[in-house]
Order: C-alpha cells, then sequence, then structure tokens
DNA sequence: TGTACATCAGTGAACGCGCGTTCACTGATGTAC
DNA sequence: TGTACATCAGTGAACGCGCGTTCACTGATGTAC
C-alpha cells in the first residue's frame, strides 16, 4: 500500500491500515441509509434495509455504526455538512462588496440544495425524528449555514450604518434580551434591529422552502412558477434588509 | 333513549339509533391516537397501540376507521379543523376595522395553536407522513386558516390602496402568472404586490413556528423570549403589509 | 305482548412480515520475531 | 523467509418484540310483525 513507503511504524498504525476500505464502506452504508431515507423517512430507517442494500447481514453494520441512533447522526452531521458547503461555495464565489449578491446565492442556495436533497432537508428542518434527539456533535455542523449568514449581516452593518425600515429600530428591551445568544453569535457589530430583521428574513427562507416541499404551496403557486417566486421574495427580502439592487 | 320521543320512525333510522355511541366511540380513538401522535409521530403511529389505549382488540378498531390510513387523515382533517376554528375565533373577535390587531390575532393564534398542539403541528405542517399523502378531502379543511388571511388582505386592500413598500410594486409577469391559482383564492381586488407580500407573511409566520418548534431557535433566542421575539416580528411583517400599529 | 330476525360492536386467533441488537463463529489480512 | 499471533470484516442464528389486516365468531341491542 502506498502509504507504507516512508517504512515508519508509526503509532496507531494497525487501525490505519484498515482506514482505507472502512471508509469506503461506511460511505456506502450512508449512501444506502439516504436512499432509505427518501423512501421511508427518517423514522422508518431501517439497518436490516440498509444491510440489505449494501449486500451484508444486518448485524455487520454493527461494525461501522454502534446503534441505528449513531447512524441518523452520521446522516444528520452529514446533511448539515453539504447544505453548509453548498451555501459557503456559492456564496463565496460573488464579490464582497456585492451585498445583494451573496444574500440572493446565500438564499437561492438553501432552496436549490433542498429541492435536490429533499429527505435530507426534511431531516434536520423538518419534524423532529421521534425518539432521536440529535447529540451535542451535530450543532457545529448546523452552523455553518447560519454563520454564513452572520458575516453578511455584519459586512451589511458595516457598509449601510443607517436603518432603512422604522418599523424595527427601536426594540422593546424583552426582545433584545432574547436575543443575546444570538449576538454572541453575530459580533457587536450588528445592531439590535438588523439582527432581528437577519433572523425574520432567515425563518422566512426557510418556510418558503418548507412550504414548497412540503406540500403547503399547492393550489396557490404553480409549480413552475415557483423558482421565480422565490427569487422575487428573496429580493425583497434583500431590500427590508438593506441591500440594494444594483 | 331520549331521541326516540317523537316515535317517528324515519327512514335511515337503524344508522341513526347507533350514531350516538359511534361518535363517541370514534372520538375516543381519535383521543388515543393523538397521544400515540405525541410519543412516536405520525410514522410510529399504530393501530394496535391505540386500540391497546381505548381497551379493545386491534381488529376493533376497524369497525370505526378502514385502514391505518383513514385513521390518518382523520387526525389530519381534524388538525386543520381545530386549527382553523382557533384562528377564525379568535380573529373573529377583533372589530373589522383594526386590521392591525386581526393579523396579531391571526399570527400568534398560529403560534399558540402550534405550541399546544405540537405533534398536531407536525403532522400537518411538518415533513409529510412517508407512505401516506393526504387525500383530496383534507383541503377544505386546510384552507379554512388561510381564507383568513386572504380575507384580511382583502381588507387590508380595500382601506390602504396605496403600496407602503416600492420594493414589490412592480412584479415580474412571471411571478404574477406564478400567483393565478392564488389570485383565484383572494379575489380581484387584492393587487398583486399585496398578494405576494401575503404570501410571504405567511411563510415567515410558518417559518418562524417550524423553528421555533423544530428546535433550530437553540442557542440563537432565548426561551423565554420567544414569545415577545415573535410579537415584535408579528408588528414588522404587519407594518410592511401596510398595516400600523394605532 | 311475544317471538323470529337483522344489525351492529367487539373478540380471539391467525396470516406473514419486519425490526434492533447480541453472540459465538469463520476467514482473510496484516504484524512481530 | 517462515511461522505464530493479533486484528479486523463479515456470517448466521437467535432473542423478543411489534406491526396491519383478515376472518369466523359471540352477544347484545334493536326491529317487524
Amino acid at each position: 500500500m502506498f502509504w507504507f513507503v516512508g517504512g515508519v511504524a508509526e503509532p496507531g498504525w494497525s487501525t490505519g491500515v484498515w482506514a482505507r476500505p472502512r471508509e469506503q464502506m461506511t460511505t456506502e452504508i450512508l449512501d444506502a441509509a439516504r436512499e432509505q431515507l427518501a423512501e421511508q423517512g427518517a423514522g422508518g430507517l431501517s439497518l436490516r434495509a440498509v444491510a440489505r442494500e449494501v449486500g451484508m447481514v444486518s448485524s455487520a453494520i454493527y461494525r461501522y455504526f454502534d446503534s441505528r441512533d449513531a447512524l441518523l447522526t452520521a446522516l444528520v452531521t452529514d446533511a448539515y455538512n453539504s447544505l453548509g458547503e453548498a451555501v459557503e461555495s456559492a456564496e463565496g464565489s460573488v464579490s464582497r462588496e456585492d451585498l445583494l449578491g451573496r444574500w440572493r446565492a446565500t438564499a437561492t442556495t438553501v432552496r436549490t440544495w433542498a429541492l435536490d436533497n429533499p429527505h435530507l432537508y426534511a431531516l434536520v428542518y423538518g419534524s423532529p425524528v421521534p425518539g432521536y434527539a440529535a447529540p451535542q456533535e451535530t450543532v457545529g455542523p448546523a452552523s455553518r449555514v447560519t454563520r454564513v449568514l452572520a458575516v453578511l449581516l455584519a459586512d451589511i452593518a458595516r457598509t449601510t450604518p443607517d436603518d432603512p425600515s422604522p418599523s424595527t429600530a427601536s426594540l422593546p428591551v424583552r426582545v433584545k434580551q432574547a436575543m443575546i445568544g444570538l449576538r454572541e453569535f453575530l459580533g457587536p457589530e450588528v445592531p439590535g434591529a438588523l439582527a432581528m430583521r437577519g433572523v425574520m428574513a432567515w425563518t422566512s427562507v426557510f418556510g418558503a422552502v418548507s412550504f414548497e416541499l412540503f406540500g403547503q404551496l399547492e393550489n396557490s403557486i404553480d409549480p413552475d412558477g415557483r423558482g421565480d417566486f422565490f427569487d422575487a421574495a428573496i429580493d425583497a427580502l434583500g431590500s427590508w434588509l438593506g441591500v440594494s439592487p444594483p
């Protein structure tokens, strides 16, 4: 094996030797699990069915995942990372000065990712999986996508200091207090009113995506025009955030 | 039996005699199913567990519901009707002229109902139940709550004819086309820009509720202050819709 | 008023099925000397 | 270079469990004459 070359007997060597095939099998299992997810939903994810799919006996899965919950956690983590990467890459390829472009890229990527991976979106942003509580290790990946928005909001605050919308200019004290956790995340340069509009824009984006994906837009918005509708909504939210079209 | 009094032998009599206890047992089953829903989620709803709960043998449920899916449909219908009634009653008790009050009542009732019935909210607004497609009969109850908003929007259009937000004043043709289904629902008096803001406010409300209920607000908004935060967001959305505080 | 009949609710057994997890095991592959 | 040993992946049987649905049935209740 090529990583043998140096001939150095490192500690942890014996585990390193198996690392490559293990990784391969693990992703194969995760892929099968994702297919399962699409057909049965998170609640119906079955270790035995996954094992069948990859051509193993059910107990063999336990070589790779401690339990069904551990497999679910891996799926959740992967989903957050997949969305996070997609958004980071799309938003990152826009010029830093183009605030509206960055907002558009962020929001539309959330939607397109969700449409491409409806079952993963449902897994992390839909109803909680009964009997399963996402462990602490998922919060890091989960915050990747929100961090993109946080940086964008900070940049908006820096370049457009005056408040474009008077409706949230003065916030009640209790509302400001409720947002302290968020403020630590955002940093001190983002004023409270903008922070609040950020959260609202964020919930609006995910609300629209959920409505579209979960069938709540039926008989209201024509399926073929939902992209256009979403884009228009994104721009309206953008101008509400204080970033106008060029 | 007291409804015997008249002594009139109507056609359909034999079914009418059993109607009362049937109805009672049916609601008992539905209540048990709702408890089940809270513990296991929609995917894990089990006829046998429901039967156990009401003290019957599992096959007896089939006297009341044709199948598991039929029971699910009844739950979905009931959930929509419950939310619909709550919103209609709350919004209806506000003076017709108080547009902001009506908007506030509508939106906050959606949230409080959702917090009171998290499993029912997840059933109808969360991830689709795998293997179950809501039949046509659920669309009537489903539209009750949106109809309240539709009437409110029409009233807003009548009293505040000028557009408060320039960002959605001129809509692209394709967006207008996408909303034709919605326009039939709203009626012709609501201009396109307001219709669009209505949908956005609506998705924002449900997005915020979903975020709160599904755990996406953790580490961002303090649990104790979420009501205040939501209220502030509602007012911001209200002023965006063109209804200002008095 | 009394009796034969119809209608309904609920029973209990059975059908074939799938599930997560455990355990002792077989082989193949790599390691140490 | 050759051999004893350790490490890992995967097997196959078994554990106890729950599921939706069908079916022939028992009784109770109401109906018709």
